[in-house]
DNA sequence: CGAACGTTTGATCACGATCAAAATAGGTGG
DNA sequence: CCACCTATTTTGATCGTGATCAAACGTTCG
């Protein structure tokens, strides 16, 4: 939500095109990259090559922070955005210096475990629809409505395998969404709760 | 794995039994949980009374961080269970204290968010055959073999909790890994992996 | 011993994966 | 600006998997 921390230096926001890598997996943990603008998203594969998308990542989230040695997934652009590196050793001079009573930084570790927890309790609601619905309500919570509409510029194709679910199940999903008067999408990559208590319900797995 | 930090005080573990609540959702973070035996698991209720197991916890493991100012999911004895209370503020304080040089305190920050991280990567496989393999080789990992044997203590309906099935679905599984003599069961809460190999395969929803 | 709970097994059926193909959008260069 | 190419989205059809209901079985309590 804030953007304004003790990060906050005059630095310049660094811009990265959609799908292009911020950091890898296993590479060592020297930067905390903090988003500004745009949507990130932590990828993950099996020695398979099945891909994975373990979270998603919003303005004001830190990312990479350095709870390892090794950063632990990958973390890419999903849509065109702009974010800032701090040190890894500013960070933890940071965590030092304000841990006894400002508990700011630690908030920062909580938003990245959060965004981990929020995948294990979307797909851990039964039924494809549901999970949607609990991801769009999510998003909503994250994507400020402009002329209260929201940007979607998510691929399908991510929302896919965030939700562990076929793109084709999304599409239809959505679909259904609009049929119901659920929700808007004026556009392919706008969209606007209609009826945010239905939504609520639908993610609960409740069809009345 | 270790046990030794530097919380390790003299402290007498505190027992719990299998189902009591460590602390609840809601409640402030005033103290930080370290199990040191038995398993614990993080709940999570929807508004609806829908119930989601998040994680489990191991021996090592410390929960309850005090990473925003209220806990942000339940905590319960899974199995029986001895476990170290340790207050938040010299949590904090040893935070600051160490974690210029050394990096201790953020590896248990680093467990705790792995152990949601590893939900999502399981929940996100295709196939519950595919999910249970998964589990039961993270399982593996945390819990030490005695007589070749590992403790399956946790009742098959906290595993479909944290697997997102039914508990029919998880008792299928399992049997039907013992018919493929992947695993061996000799006891209901004993279990043996007798082809890793094929485990890994199958959670990578190969079946060969 | 009986009550309560967890596990096992069977049968049915809806949901969502998958395959295949058309339609739409986006991007590039002529 | 249009033609072309590619990637994403959309729609249709089929089929396997896992949820669900129901009931028997095993275990662990008081």
């Amino acid at each position: 939500m804030l953007t304004h921390n003790q990060f906050d230096q005059q630095t310049i926001g660094m811009p990265a095109s959609a799908g292009e890598t911020l950091f890898l997996e296993g590479e060592p943990c020297d930067h905390v990259f903090e988003i500004r603008k745009g949507v990130a998203r932590a990828v993950s594969m099996t020695h398979e090559g099945d891909r994975q998308i373990l979270a998603f990542f919003f303005p004001g989230d830190s990312i990479g922070l350095p709870l390892a040695q090794y950063h632990r997934y990958s973390v890419e652009a999903a849509t065109d955005l702009v974010h800032i590196r701090h040190s890894t050793r500013r960070w933890q001079e940071s965590l030092a210096r304000t841990c006894q009573d400002d508990t700011t930084i630690l908030k920062s570790v909580w938003r990245e475990e959060k965004a981990f927890i929020e995948r294990g309790l979307i797909l851990g609601r039964v039924g494809a629809l549901a999970r949607l619905s609990a991801f769009l309500i999510v998003l909503s919570r994250h994507l400020p409505p402009v002329h209260g509409l929201r940007a979607l510029e998510l691929p399908q194709t991510d929302i896919a395998s965030y939700l562990a679910a076929s793109p084709e199940t999304i599409c239809r999903g959505l679909k259904r969404l609009r049929e119901m008067q659920i929700i808007a999408m004026p556009r392919r990559d706008r969209f606007a709760i209609e009826h945010p208590a239905r939504l609520e319900l639908l993610a609960e797995g409740i069809f009345e």
